[in-house]
RNA sequence: GGGCGCUUAGCUCAGUUGGUUAGAGCGCAGCCUUCACACGGCUGAGGUCGUGGGUUCGAGUCCCGCAGCGCCCA
């Protein structure tokens, strides 16, 4: 045993962190029978951005999980993942190397990015944007390992995977292929939610709606063949679609309307005729309860479309400009070309904004705007990463059947086991309200590429209903430079040849699959029949209706069951004034500084602290409190080293022979625990297992905690006085060897216990007095470790006994009460607590009085009390009398 | 507009199935240089449990309404 003088918390995450490495301490057992295995799906963070206090609290809940489970003796699978695939890295590379992707052009193997980006940004091909990609996640990565490993987190960083490695991307072009070969996907060309600015296609998942101003605009429709009413006027707040109207719409049930039914209006300024018809959707208390059909300004508009099959004249192109459009050619006719030539000039080429004004003046001009538009506030819907609204136009996607899976996708969600469980709703509420099966396509570079060629037609048509797919075991393929099986590169793109899908999958199409890429589905199908179906998928409830969703969709389509069986849903971590740590709000906080300035076990100590589903405040207070416990535990473990140190051997020999001839309770092999009072504190300590236990293995690590906190601090406060005389006893004597007896078991059961949350401060104690890691050390067990020492403590009751209740500690509490009032009275007193006690007179219940009197050595020492002056009296009410020594 | 969560001491939060005088930590105040710990210890003062009803012998806890805050979704 080797104690150092001064204890210290500093410098324990490196030295710590690098003997854990050598060691190889988390590396995963991975011949494990799976019954042994516990498996998490770690959330893989996005690399480009930057990482974020509320990642150092909820990767800290899934470590101290990890840590609980590795030591009730699971091989614990927990990989990391990193999540490079996607936009966020291209933004990052773009701003980074100062270059932006055209993937027209050709390869160039002798690129070098600028040192320092310059204004204008460069174009470099597909391939070298990639590999820029490539270049600067690596160094992210390193980064943030660095970050987590600081943490303390017990990842098994040999099984780290990217979402865009090699076995990312065979995973999800090989599952893109089977839901292919099973009808699971489908592409089309359709309306889709269009963001401008990144020029791709979003899914419904990645929406949202913001509040925008917007106006009303009151705009008249003549009636064509009908003389009265000549006229019906709508309202609508995107004018500037008028040119894409394809119908007026409005209530079946709308009187009003009614007689119009079936006839035609005829548009202002493009004299284009549209029907009026009739749908349950139109809301007759907006506006004139009459609106306008446009291809397409919103998603009401597409089922319209759908629904009643209305023709299509789309205006807005991808770049969120209108595009010109044919007048007078088919479903283009109008009553007045020129009129309609001219109109249409005007806005050509504008962005929907530009073109909303100036239709806005040709309208009033022209004597169809009726009345000044008038301002309202009304929801618009945004891609979530988008600055400008979505525009609705017509493109080829793919997209995965998960309408047609809702009823067996919400049987999965009841499955689930849900920490908290209410978060159970999030999941349903979105399951159910699924209007549009999921859109996988994305108009982008950096991402997993669809594995299939169209053939083209010997015309130069591309017959997207020739689809040219390639073996699985060619995975990963890159079809915009590899080429169908059997086909000569010369022929891309030419008539009589193919072309490659140009777009990549949604990253949640790769992301979705994760407990699939860390479990080795399909490359190693030993290791998967161990892992899968994971245990754990902690995440953030922000992303239940992306990750989770998706997760369970792809594992019911691919396997047929629950990709886990239980979800760790966390809270925010919410700055001080309570408002949400966002990048946007200019609140977010990298977690690094925090550990340099009070530690890993101090910033895990706050982060254990927040319970799942529940947001979570900011507090260096609280982190300054996880620092002093850190530094209590060294102190306290000092202390108690001391006192048992070389005396345990000693007390062993010296105590041998009796226990032999012995056989009484509280005896197991050589140590014995004779004094009631440390009984008790045995069985107290036993009730705080047995409660931690119970709340780690439920997820309430915040529980567990403090539970383990709160003993430890009465543990130092009240029971190491007590003892403190009594353990220095010479070896063989029974009473001291009682004390360090139980010291010594108290000590290393409370180490275990802290070990998941303070990983470092416990480690250092464990290594003073113990061999091997407390990592690996087995999770303390209060009937096989601690009942054997404490009397009464048989499971089985014997007969005219009450069964051992853990937690019951009355020698104790009575002892320790007494303890406070003579404290209370030195405090009163303004004297140190060193002061003597002349006279105590305690008056209570016989065996209250016998308690005390089982412990009365203890209680004399702890106090400074004359051992003379104890008056212990049987009567009621209760009393404590102290009388201080006036000199001492 | 719908769903979910929250509202308990100055602050951050516990309060299990309803059961004595509602708990902890921080902060605050006072005291103690005590031989594990001054990066400390001990002791103490702080609360009509958001609000209005109801059920009950008994409600922080269960039910209904209202208000405020937050999140998710329309």
């Amino acid at each position: 045993m080797r104690v150092p003088d001064k204890p210290s918390v500093d410098g324990l995450e490196t030295k710590w962190g690098e003997a854990w490495e050598a060691a190889g301490a988390y590396r995963f057992d991975r011949d494990a029978p799976a019954d042994r295995v516990f498996a998490i799906d770690t959330p893989p963070p996005t690399v480009s951005g930057a990482l974020h206090i509320g990642h150092a609290m909820s990767y800290t809940h899934t470590d101290v999980t990890a840590r609980f489970q590795r030591m009730r003796g699971k091989a614990v699978l927990y990989p990391m993942g990193w999540d490079d695939n996607g936009l966020p890295t291209e933004r990052r590379v773009q701003n980074y190397f100062g270059v932006r992707c055209d993937p027209d052009l050709a390869y160039d193997p002798g690129f070098e990015p600028p040192p320092q980006p310059g204004k204008e940004l460069i174009a470099v091909s597909r391939p070298n944007f990639v590999e820029l990609c490539h270049r600067l996640t690596a160094e992210d990565e390193r980064a943030f390992e660095h970050l987590w490993r600081t943490l303390g987190l017990s990842v098994d960083w040999s099984r780290t995977y990217t979402t865009i490695g090699d076995v990312a991307r065979r995973a999800s072009q090989r599952a893109f292929l089977r839901m292919l070969a099973r009808d699971e996907v489908y592409h089309h060309e359709a309306p889709t939610l269009w963001d401008v600015d990144f020029g791709t296609a979003v899914s419904q998942a990645e929406l949202e709606d913001r509040e925008r101003p917007g106006a009303y605009h009151r705009i008249r429709f003549g009636l064509v063949d009908v003389d009265s009413p000549s006229s019906v006027e709508i309202e609508t707040t995107r004018p500037e679609l008028l040119p894409a109207c394809v119908a007026l719409v409005a209530h079946p049930d709308d009187d009003r309307y009614r007689p119009l039914f079936g006839r035609s209006t005829c548009t202002p300024l493009f004299g284009v005729h549209v029907p009026v018809v009739a749908h349950r959707l139109a809301d007759p208390e907006k506006g004139t309860g009459i609106a306008m059909v446009c291809t397409f300004g919103d998603t009401t508009d597409i089922v319209w479309w759908r629904e009643l099959d209305l023709p299509t004249r789309t205006v807005v192109g991808r770049d969120g400009r209108l595009e010109p459009v044919p007048w007078g050619a088919a479903g283009w006719e109008s009553d007045d070309l020129d009129r309609a030539l001219s109109a249409y000039g005007e806005l050509v080429g504008r962005t929907v904004r530009q073109a909303q004004e100036r239709i806005v003046e040709l309208l009033a001009r022209s004597g169809d705007l009726i009345g000044e538009p008038q301002a309202i506030t009304h929801p618009v819907k945004f891609y979530e990463k988008g600055e400008h609204p979505l525009e609705i136009v017509s493109s080829r996607q793919w997209f995965v059947r998960t309408l047609r899976l809702r009823e067996r996708l919400l049987q999965r969600g009841d499955e689930l086991r849900w920490h908290p469980p209410f978060m159970a709703h999030r999941y349903r509420a979105w399951v159910e309200g699924l209007n549009s099966d999921w859109n996988i396509s994305r108009q982008r570079f950096f991402g997993v590429p669809f594995p299939v060629w169209y053939a083209v037609d010997d015309d130069g048509t591309v017959r997207y209903d020739k689809l040219l797919i390639p073996s699985e075991d060619r995975l990963p393929v890159d079809p915009s430079t590899d080429v169908p099986d059997g086909w000569d590169p010369d022929r891309r793109g030419r008539p009589g040849g193919f072309v490659g899908d140009p777009d990549v999958m949604d990253t949640w199409a790769t992301s979705s699959l994760t407990p699939m890429i860390a479990g080795g589905w399909e490359e190693d199908p030993d290791l998967f029949a161990r892992v899968f179906p994971f245990d754990l998928r902690p995440q953030a409830h922000e992303i239940i209706r992306t990750w989770l969703f998706s997760s369970v969709v792809r594992s019911e389509l691919e396997l047929g069951v629950l990709p886990w069986s239980d979800a760790a849903i966390s809270g925010f971590v919410v700055d001080p004034d309570r408002k949400k740590m966002s990048k946007s709000k200019g609140n977010a906080t990298t977690p690094l500084p925090y550990l340099e300035r009070h530690g890993a076990d101090a910033v895990r100590y706050w982060a254990a602290s927040g319970r799942l589903g529940t947001d979570t405040a900011l507090d260096e207070g609280q982190m300054k409190v996880g620092r002093r416990l850190a530094i209590k535990i060294l102190n306290a473990s000092k202390f108690v080293l001391g006192r048992v140190g070389d005396a345990e051997e000693a007390d062993r020999a010296a105590l041998a022979e009796e226990a032999r001839e012995g056989g009484g309770v509280g005896e197991v092999g050589d140590v014995r625990v004779s004094e009631p009072i440390d009984q008790d504190l045995l069985r107290r300590l036993g009730g705080v297992v047995e409660e931690a236990t119970g709340a780690l293995a439920g997820y309430d690590h915040s529980r567990a905690l403090e539970t383990t906190e709160s003993f430890f601090w009465s543990f130092c406060a009240d029971y190491l006085e007590l003892v403190k005389l009594r353990s220095y006893g010479e070896p063989g004597d029974a009473a001291a060897a009682s004390a360090r007896a139980t010291l010594s078991l108290a000590l290393s059961v409370q180490l275990r216990l802290f070990a998941p949350f303070l990983p470092y401060v416990t480690e250092e104690v464990w290594s003073w007095w113990r061999a091997g890691s407390v990592h690996r050390a087995p999770w303390p067990d209060a009937w096989a470790e601690l009942a054997p020492f404490v009397r009464g403590s048989d499971r089985e009751a014997a007969e005219g006994e009450t069964p051992m209740r853990w937690g019951e500690s009355p020698v104790l509490d009575a002892v320790t009460a007494v303890l406070a009032a003579v404290r209370r009275e030195k405090t009163a007193q303004k004297r140190s607590m060193r002061a003597r006690v002349a006279s105590l007179t305690v008056v209570d219940h016989p065996q209250r009085l016998d308690h005390l009197r089982s412990a009365r050595r203890d209680l004399l020492d702890a106090g400074g009390i004359d051992a003379e002056g104890l008056v212990l009296q049987e009567g009621e009410p209760s009393s404590v009398s102290v009388i201080l020594d006036k000199s001492a």
